[in-house]
DNA sequence: CATGAATGAGACTTCATTCAT
DNA sequence: GATGAATGAAGTCTCATTCAT
């Protein structure tokens, strides 16, 4: 979706053989995105997907050893893992009030852009135990990256001491379940109730109202 | 048949037809949710699951009309939501200190206990458009319930002025994906940070709104 | 249909048993001629057809050593063929431009009236060599009987000398063809070209045989 | 079409991959037509089928979408209506004396070189209401082509006045019914019966006897 | 590189029939 | 007589994968 400009956009007459066969690589890629998207890894056959992708079934086997493999190539070529890791690890030490915000928005619109590999990668955790423990290393890391950098702001005085893990997973699982459920989820909201909690500090009960 | 004895000690031998076959269909019950769970619904064969339960592939047929129809079956029969609703809309007008902690462990525990069910759920979700319905229904039946509740004690005077259903949301999504990423999740700890929020009241910092 | 009063009028309550059962074999029989029409032989499940009768699959048993018994059962206990004798042996030496009319009008409304009957009995030739037999010699049993009186006419001088045989078939076989068919054949049209011919009597066209 | 000399002479060894498919498929077609005429079309199973056609089941699928598709292709392919068709439409202005006798006995070869797929169709008719249609459809218009055909005759001077559509009934059915129960027909026979009916035109009774 | 015919294993489902109750 | 749970065999169809061309 980022990486292709005309979605099917045939190299041109003169292209050499290795741009042609790796341009075939990535349809076939994307027709097995589009497909397992659309009825799930069991439930889109190797027919489906390569007449999707506009060749025969027997060629999809000179770019993958099996179904598995493309499984995995899609996982790993199509993922969004860097990216996402990218966005976590960037915050440096400016405030708080302005990193969440924007780090919400960031996964928020991160996982809206790659939806359907959301969805797929939720799946493929069932029944693909090397996807699960993928999937667990990531939530740790990211819970670990962004906790790490509330400490950092707790120890600038921005934030007051808590329990930094679990204000991280609070952040990241309601942004990413909002994602998977379908749930319209407004990512300033949920920082905004995050930073300042239910209760009100001055007791004295000015609430600045919800939003 | 005869033989077994533990987890599907067969009702002693005077039982009625009748309810050696409700037995029967339990079992069926039974084997379907663990195959189900072990490997996937698309990934469990009939075959997989009638010799769980013991019996022949024909007499699943006789009990449900369908694979489709024995998923259905499990989600009505074994599902959690009605527990899990009276959970929710239970909260009267005790305080929210008292009250969130408890529905977050209650809900972690509830979620817990049917584990297997959850990810079934989530899975289930993605091939079949009325679970996937059921699934949003409940997740906004839910979060309107709580935020019901968080809006009395606003009223109260206990809580603060706040958007109430990202408040909801984020509990709830919390203490879900914890269980469905296998995150060791601490309700308590979630209950705690999400009361507070992550600034400190001493602090002049009067937060300037979401966006 | 011609029997049944009242299509399932149970028997009353102080019935001998004898009677009852005997009513349910009748019921039985009802049933399955029914979704025999319907569906086909081989479409017709013995699950269809006890629903039909309202009664268990497993009584059907009682009644009929097994389903092809029930459709021996339904070709003898059902079956028009003696009523069809009866309406063909019975010319006697009255007028063939009388007997005729008549006989094609009888045959047609037998026909008609069992017509579920005819389509399977056709059906159940194919794949059952002693129906096809039966279908056979009753075929040439009413061609004979027709034939002869046939001859009998021209004995007396009233028909001229023809193919009586061939004459016969003519006549059955267009009526009972539109049956199958579905055509809308008129018998009493089918006489009259029968009896008269095609080629005009006052012409000097003699033929000149057939071959 | 054009390959097979004997039934089954497999094609030479450099046949073309295209040509060996097509070959295939005939002969998928030959062992479905002569399963269907031995078992009738539920009694004969795929694996009945394949293993005539000495393929494996799998392959079939390759060729058709289903068993009914196959019904279909064989009723398309290799139909005689065509043929029949032509037949029919045929009839000059050249006298019914000669053109009855020769169409008579085109139409008995022509059902008797496709015996089987007489039968067939007649079954098939029963249970798939396209084919009931499309049997209701032709016979209305091999009735009509000779009732026209008839008609003219009757203007040319030839013919009495009569129901022509009656007599091409009469005509057709008789002979189809022949075939579909065994009877063995002569339709030089029926033709001439037809031709000068049973009453005798002179009414001086010369008759000049049948055969 | 590319094709698509061919395979073989196995999935879901149906159904006539039996039998303990 | 009557029930309906249970069986087992078979049927249709799907699908990942291979391989000759």
């Amino acid at each position: 979706m980022l990486s292709e400009r005309l979605i099917n956009e045939s190299p041109s007459g003169h292209t050499g053989r290795r741009a042609k066969a790796h341009w075939r690589r990535q349809r076939l890629l994307d027709a097995a995105l589009a497909s397992f998207v659309d009825k799930g890894i069991d439930g889109a056959t190797v027919k489906d997907i390569t007449a999707a992708a506009g060749v025969t079934q027997g060629l999809l086997y000179h770019y993958f050893d099996d179904k598995d493999a493309l499984v995995q190539a899609i996982l790993e070529e199509r993922g969004f893992l860097p990216e996402l890791r990218r966005l976590l690890a960037d915050p440096p030490s400016r405030p708080a009030a302005v990193v969440l915000p924007e780090l919400a928005a960031g996964f928020h619109r991160l996982l809206a852009e790659h939806a359907e590999l959301v969805t797929l990668f939720f799946a493929a955790a069932r029944a693909n135990p090397a996807v699960r423990a993928d999937l667990q290393a990531f939530v740790a890391e990211g819970q670990q990256l962004l906790a790490d950098y509330l400490e950092a702001r707790v120890a600038a005085g921005e934030l007051r001491s808590h329990d930094t893990r679990t204000a991280a997973q609070l952040l990241l699982s309601t942004v990413a379940l909002g994602q998977v459920t379908g749930t319209d989820t407004d990512p300033a909201a949920v920082v905004e109730v995050l930073l300042h909690g239910l209760t009100d500090p001055a007791e004295g009960g000015r609430s600045q109202g919800g939003r």
